[in-house]
RNA sequence: GCGGACGUGGCUCAGUGGUAGAGCAUCACCUUGCCAAGGUGAGGGUCGCGGGUUCGAAUCCCGUCGUCCGCUCCA
């Protein structure tokens, strides 16, 4: 309703699984990513980030394994829950001998398409299923560009595609999502520390920006549940109206992608100090997070009902850096003789903020549509404004407000926005 | 993928065979002038889409797309 996200192309009755950010959702979207982006990488002098294809060489997913397990058709044993490959056994499981078998069904869990004009098995890539493969894939050359020396990271954003068999609530698992990952190399033996910092790390960067504790937990993987290529997992998980769901997945994917990588493409990939002569391959500590799913959660812990004045009215408690607009400017009137002031006061809030200017309707009303969207601040410019120079700051949380000198706006959102 | 339910303006819904309705929301003007829902008026729907039955379909039938729930699945 309020132009966060839509069904994708709705007037063609949408497509399944896919959705459009709209103007609110679209600010939104990119303050969670900034914010991450602020964490992983400008705040650190360990990390750089890279901006990888999507289209790739297809040998980085032969390498990576994704082509053969995500291309074939496959059927899952009932009784142990292991899976193989339907070509490769008869009616039985190898392991346990269970004729319980699922139907073979074709995992293709990559997007296919072909690059160049011609249709054909030349030309054939895929998109992209992780963005964690183009950190691995440029690993020596951002190492060596950057004088790099274990441990480092290599941090990017960006969208993936996964044909997932069971897409659905809402943005939470989607076809086409967008994932924020970092690699961290790490020299072998210090992989278990780095693997628990980055737990802490990352587990505290929701708290920060506004989940509540009881809705956020760490849940370890057991032995069983771990993916081919990590010795430890722990995911990030939200409560969400069904229940609990991965808002990202803290990996220690070991040497497993390097060495991976190393044996199909022949390149050396590992780190050589030439003073001690120490060589290794280094590990890789993994905190992979979704970007779309944790915008949900954000909204989800932001969204409240109170009551001001004795009615009720919807709020969202967003992190000042979350909401699409930090401040709205609100000329108390529409009468024209506001007009000038206020657009000189939208003026200066928008050098630094986005900003929404609203003279429609009542100011209470207005108030209510702000709260709604989560605008954190609001600038109120009267008619005594234009006297004394002064302009009301309310605050969405509080609804409380305060007066000061125009001159002295700017500095004073700063100091509430950015404390 | 299987089973079930649902699909009427932005939202919530009424309308069950006879020329599309309400409240809220939106827009304009007026009013008010610091915490929404005063006044007047306006815009907006071929009732998800396609086909069928019928003199006539939002209403009945079939198909399809989409959404939700459950199961299954979940690198």
């Amino acid at each position: 309703r309020r132009g966060f996200v839509f069904p994708s192309a709705e007037i063609y009755g949408g497509i399944r699984s896919t959705y459009d950010y709209g103007p609110l959702g679209t600010l939104m979207l990119r303050n969670v990513k900034d914010a991450w982006w602020r964490a992983m990488v400008q705040e650190r002098d360990d990390v750089v980030a890279i901006d990888a294809a999507i289209l790739t060489n297809p040998k980085v997913w032969e390498a990576s394994g994704h082509l053969a397990t995500f291309t074939d058709p496959l059927v899952d044993c009932r009784k142990c829950n292991e899976r193989w490959r339907a070509d490769q056994i008869g009616d039985t499981c190898p392991n346990c001998g269970s004729s319980d078998l699922t139907e073979a069904r074709p995992f293709n869990l990559m997007f296919k398409t072909f690059v160049g004009p011609v249709e054909g098995d030349a030309s054939v890539a895929y998109l992209r299923p992780e963005t964690a493969q183009g950190m691995f894939v440029n690993f020596a050359n951002v190492m060596t560009s950057m004088r790099l020396r274990p441990p480092f990271g290599i941090a990017q954003l960006g969208r993936s595609f996964r044909n997932e068999i069971t897409p659905g609530n809402f943005v939470f698992r989607t076809r086409e999502f967008e994932q924020m990952e970092m690699e961290f190399f790490v020299p072998p033996a210090e992989d278990a520390t780095w693997f628990e910092y980055w737990c802490t790390e990352r587990l505290d960067w929701y708290r920060r920006y506004g989940i509540p504790e009881q809705r956020l937990r760490l849940r370890h993987h057991e032995t069983e549940e771990l993916s081919h290529y990590s010795s430890a997992t722990a995911d990030v998980e939200f409560e969400f109206p069904w229940g609990w769901g991965e808002l990202e997945g803290i990996a220690n994917r070991t040497d497993f992608d390097l060495k991976a990588h190393a044996a199909a493409s022949g390149v050396r990939l590992e780190y050589f100090d030439q003073a001690t002569g120490e060589r290794y391959v280094p590990h890789v500590i993994e905190p992979a997070a979704g970007a779309t799913r944790t915008m949900m959660a954000f909204l989800l812990s932001a969204y409240d009902e109170d009551e001001v004045g004795g009615e009720r009215r919807a709020v969202l408690r967003l992190h000042p850096r979350l909401s699409p607009y930090q401040v709205a400017i609100l000329p108390l009137s529409k009468k024209e003789e506001l007009a000038p002031l206020a657009r000189e006061v939208a003026k200066i809030c928008r050098s630094r903020y986005m900003c929404e200017y609203d003279d429609t309707q009542s100011i209470g009303r207005r108030y209510r549509r702000q709260d709604e969207i989560g605008t954190p601040l609001c600038v109120t410019v009267d008619f005594e404004s234009l006297e004394d120079h002064a302009v009301t700051i309310r605050d969405r949380d509080t609804t409380e407000q305060v007066r000061l000198p125009i001159d002295q706006l700017l500095s004073t959102l700063v100091a509430r926005l950015e404390a």
